[in-house]
DNA sequence: GTGGTCTAGACCACC
DNA sequence: GTGGTCTAGACCACG
């Protein structure tokens, strides 16, 4: 698992931890029933007050994310992958659906968007070419 | 000129209205050296603090929008349109092609995304048909 | 809106704070569009840390009771009556049943529990007579 | 004597166990003069912390439901069986009056609780119908 | 003035 | 050791 915090970017830092922990599990770095680091270790390893990372944590147990065992720390739920995977296809979906309206209601043409958006998966799939599973 | 403000919105109250001045411009409802309202007058339409509206057009001052015409309020700057435009058109192209990035990196298929992409265009055509220029 | 804190009390206080801000809304002490005080007045009139009241403040958001207008403070939600009241009923059910069924599995008689069960409604009618709606 | 633990429950283990002792004990699974397991052989039986044995074994001594023999381990007392259900019947009595009480001060009609009350205990009669004593 | 975030440090219950 | 709660005090953005 791996999480880095930008403290000077504008989104706070609890946010960025949930987010961060949400896309592990969808992409399988963190697998259900996984243990992650307890408040204070992962408090020490980010260098950031524990109080942040405790409100992380909490915010990703009241989404059904993690699941406190007794004592013995937070750990990945069974369903967690399923779930954050559809929710960021649906939060993405959306995103796209109200960058496009914009983009129309801003006057711009359906055939330039459309340019844009190809250029956009062709410079992805440069990156990262077809058939390459290293993520 | 049309301006809307919803305070329950998440979005602050001065940007809101400086996106909206901008629109405004882009779309020709406001052209070039036509005055706006002032301060205290815009701040009685909206109901709201004339603090925020001094900060928005500080902000449309320094991005070249208006421009302060001694003792005669501010007025829509004279290569304003322009700008404005490409500004609005550059901005939407870079969050296109952002959160397209973001959903090839979840793992969404790019047919899937296209498929989003242009049932959104639809969307928009319903709601306002083609040759319709009333905005 | 009348809220008492028991800091000796075993639940937390952000929580017993949470309760008696519903509990006020669902017996309508607080309606819609009211403002509630602020996070510092309210931390000052119950002589608690303002952190414990954002707390709580934050999961009545989360939880729909509360708006906050941009700057303007936290006002009762439109909706939030209906679903305090509806919320707290659907709890008291819940626990009812689950008593219920406790003390049948420990044995006890139905014709037992049900005398109880009508004692206590006789008790609180004693108390608050039928026809008096000074609540 | 059969005692499941939910470690990922919110109530305490130590407080799971010393309820399903009392139960064992008042359903007559346990009866005076019975040893009970040791600490270390329940704490392997379980997979918990002997630790946590102990307290739940400490406050049944505490309550009189257990007696240590020296040297001869932990037995369950000769009175246990009655206090144990006398208790249990009261703590239920208790809990359904303050669950009434609730109910009521929350506006909920008599009647409406009465039918969730009858409902309670013909749900319980279907699942084990009166009769069957096998528990 | 408002709420939102963060830090530092403390205490508690549980295992 | 774990998480959960609370306090005190600071800084920021917004109006």
């Amino acid at each position: 698992m791996l999480i880095s915090i930008d403290p000077s970017n504008g989104t706070p830092i609890y946010e960025q931890i949930v987010r961060q922990v949400k896309y592990n599990v969808a992409n399988g770095s963190l697998v259900g029933g996984q243990q992650v680091p307890s408040v204070r270790d992962l408090a020490k390893m980010l260098a950031i007050n524990p109080n942040t990372i405790q409100r992380a944590y909490q915010l990703l147990q009241s989404d059904g994310v993690l699941e406190t065992v007794r004592g013995r720390g937070q750990h990945v739920a069974a369903g967690a992958k399923r779930s954050c995977v559809s929710q960021r296809a649906r939060v993405i979906h959306d995103e796209l659906a109200m960058v496009v309206e914009e983009g129309l209601q801003a006057g711009l043409e359906p055939a330039e968007l459309r340019e844009s958006f190809e250029a956009a998966i062709r410079r992805f799939n440069r990156r990262k070419p077809p058939g390459d599973s290293s993520a």
